[in-house]
DNA sequence: TTGTAAGCGTTATCAG
DNA sequence: CTGATAACGCTTACAA
C-alpha cells in the first residue's frame, strides 16, 4: 500500500507538497503539482483516512441512534438526516438500539472515542444526565421537545397537537375518545398522556385508563386495537392512531368485523403517509424528512437551538 | 483531553504498560495494573480510537449499502446484519444510493481509504468490473445470484422461484399472468423476466408487455396497478406481485373497486410481511432477516462462499 | 513556492 | 514482567 512519503519519492517533491496537491491548497508550482499528480496514477494511490482523521481530529461521521429502521416514522427521520448528510459530505453510523440503552451507551462512547463527530438521538432511551455527561466530546442532538442549555432539540408540539385533534373529534360530536400509541413510556406519549387528561378535566369527561392502547407500531396491530376493543362494555366512537399504518390496520380490520366507519368508529391518524391517502385516512401530516435534514444541521452547527415543526390536519373520510 | 502519554506519567509506568492494561494483556504486575487503572478513573481518560484504527490498520466497522431503509424488504436485511454486527462488535456505516451510481462510488471510495473493514452492497447499481477493481482493499459481498470466484454472495433463486410460483397459478387455472417489480432493471428482475417468458413458451402462451408492470414499491402502489390493469382490454386474471405491501396496497383497491379477489383476480405477494398475515394474502415466504445475517458473516469470514436461501409458499386466501 | 520536522495517540517489536 | 522506540500515514507550523 502505498503512501504520500512513496508519492514524495516518485515525484521527487516533498511530503508537505504532495499533502499539498492532495488538498488542492494553492501555491503549488504546476512541474510539480503534474509531477505528484503522476505519481498518483501510475501507484493507484489514495489516502488512509485514518491518518487524517488522527492528525485532524475530525471524521466527519455522524452517528445517528433510533430504535429501529423498518418504521416509517424513523425511515422518513433517516431519510432526511441522509439528504443533509450527502450535501455536507457527512457519512452517517448507525447504531439501531430496539429501545435498549446499552447500545445508545455505544454511540455515546464512540464520540468519546472521536470515532464520531455528533450524534443525533431520534429516539432517547437513557436519562438526560447521561446525554449531558457526554456533551463536552461533541454535540447531542434530540428529537424532542426540551430546550436545555446544552442540547439542539428538533420536535413536535406533541401536546397541542394532541390537545387540537381532540378538540377536534369533541367539536364533531365525540366524547368517548381513545388512542394508540408506539412506546407509552417514551416522552412523546408522555406528552399525549398529559394533553388526554387536561382535554377530560376541561370538557369533564372520566377517564378510563383502557381507553390508551400501548405498543401499536406496525399496520398488524391494528388487528390488536380492533380486538381489545371489542372487549370493552363501552368502546371508543373515536380513536386517535399516532401512526398511519396502524390506522390503516384499524380500517381494514374495521371493515372485516363489520365496524362501519366513520359512523362506528372515527380514525384519526398522523404522518400523512401514502397509504392514509390511498385509504382516505384523516391524518395530521409531521413533516419528519424536514425534521430529518434540520436535525442534521443542528448537529453539525455551533449553536444551539430548539426548532418546533408545525403540522397540519388532513381532513379526508375517516371522521 | 488526556492520551496514554498522560496516563503513562501519572502511574508512573511506560506506555507500553498502560497499553497492556487497556487491552487486557497478560503479564502485568498487579500493582502497576492498578495504578494505571487509578490514573484511568482519575483523569477520565478514554481512548481515541482513531489512532488505534491507524496503528491497526483496522477500523471494525461496515458499510452497507442499500437504496433506501424505508423499504421493508431493506429495513429486514438491514435487521439482520445489524444484529450480526452488534455480535460481533462491528458498527455499521449506512449508504442510502437511491439507486444512484456516485453513491455506491462514495462506500467503495471509503473500502479504499480503509475508513471501512469490509462492504454489504444489498443492491448493487454500479458494474461487476467496478466492483472487481476494488475487491483487493477489503470484502465485497453481495446480495444477489451471482457465482464469481472473488465475491461472497447470499441470494434467493429468483428464476426458479418465479417460475414455480408460475405454474402454480397455472395449475389454479390461470393463463394471463401478470408481475410487478420494484424495478425491473435490476438484476433479480432479469432473472424474473427469464422465468416468465420460458414459463410462457413452455406453456404456449403468448407475451404481453403490459402485464409487466415496473416500479412498485410502496402500498399506495397498488393503486397504479389497478388503475394500468382496468386500461386494458384484456387484463390478467392473476398478478405475481414482488412484495407484499404492494400486494395488500392492491387488495385494499380492488376491493373499492369492487373486483373480487380471487375470483376476479388472484394474488401471490412475497417477503410473508405481516400485513400479508393480517389481510390474508397469500404469499411467498423469504428469510430477509437471515440473508442479511448470513451477509455479514460472509464480509467477516475469510473464504468466498455463495448461499442460496430457500423460500417457501403461504397458501392464503387470495388464490 | 518548497521542505523539514514536529505532532496526532496508539500498537508492536525487541531487548532486557 | 517492563520499557524504549519505531512504526502507522497524514497535516501543519515554521523556516527558508
Amino acid at each position: 500500500m502505498t503512501n504520500i512519503k512513496d508519492l514524495a519519492k516518485l515525484a521527487g517533491v516533498s511530503v508537505t507538497t504532495v499533502s499539498r496537491v492532495l488538498n488542492e491548497h494553492p501555491y503549488v508550482s504546476e512541474t510539480k503539482r503534474v509531477a505528484v499528480l503522476e505519481a498518483i496514477k501510475a501507484t493507484n494511490y489514495h489516502k488512509n483516512i485514518n491518518a487524517v482523521h488522527l492528525s485532524k481530529g475530525k471524521t466527519l461521521l455522524m452517528g445517528v441512534v433510533l430504535p429501529f429502521t423498518g418504521h416509517p416514522y424513523f425511515a422518513s427521520l433517516l431519510k432526511g438526516i441522509a439528504r443533509k448528510a450527502l450535501e455536507h459530505n457527512y457519512k452517517l453510523v448507525l447504531f439501531q438500539t430496539d429501545y435498549l440503552e446499552s447500545r445508545e451507551l455505544d454511540a455515546l462512547q464512540m464520540l468519546k472515542e472521536k470515532q464520531i463527530d455528533s450524534l443525533i438521538i431520534c429516539s432517547r432511551a437513557c436519562s438526560m444526565a447521561t446525554i449531558e455527561d457526554h456533551l463536552h466530546f461533541g454535540p447531542i442532538v434530540l428529537c424532542e421537545n426540551l430546550k436545555r442549555e446544552q442540547v439542539s432539540t428538533t420536535f413536535v408540539n406533541h401536546y397541542s397537537v394532541f390537545f387540537e385533534a381532540l378538540e377536534y373529534l369533541y367539536r364533531k360530536g365525540h366524547q368517548q375518545i381513545g388512542y394508540c400509541v408506539g412506546r407509552r413510556s417514551g416522552s412523546s406519549s408522555a406528552k399525549r398522556e398529559e394533553a388526554y387528561k387536561d382535554f377530560l378535566v376541561k370538557y369533564d369527561l372520566h377517564f378510563k385508563s383502557e381507553y390508551i392502547m400501548d405498543n401499536c407500531l406496525y399496520v398488524e396491530d391494528g388487528e390488536k386495537v380492533i380486538k381489545l376493543m371489542k372487549q370493552m362494555a363501552e368502546p371508543p366512537t373515536a380513536l386517535l392512531v399516532t401512526n398511519d399504518q396502524i390506522a390503516a390496520g384499524i380500517v381494514t380490520c374495521a371493515h372485516n368485523e363489520g365496524i362501519t366507519i366513520p359512523d362506528d368508529l372515527a380514525i384519526i391518524g398522523f404522518d400523512n403517509q401514502p397509504i392514509a391517502k390511498m385509504m382516505n385516512i384523516t391524518t395530521i401530516d409531521i413533516p419528519h424528512e424536514q425534521m430529518g435534514e434540520n436535525l442534521f444541521l443542528q448537529a453539525i452547527g455551533e449553536e444551539i437551538t430548539h426548532k418546533e415543526i408545525g403540522v397540519n390536519l388532513i381532513e379526508r373520510g375517516t371522521v
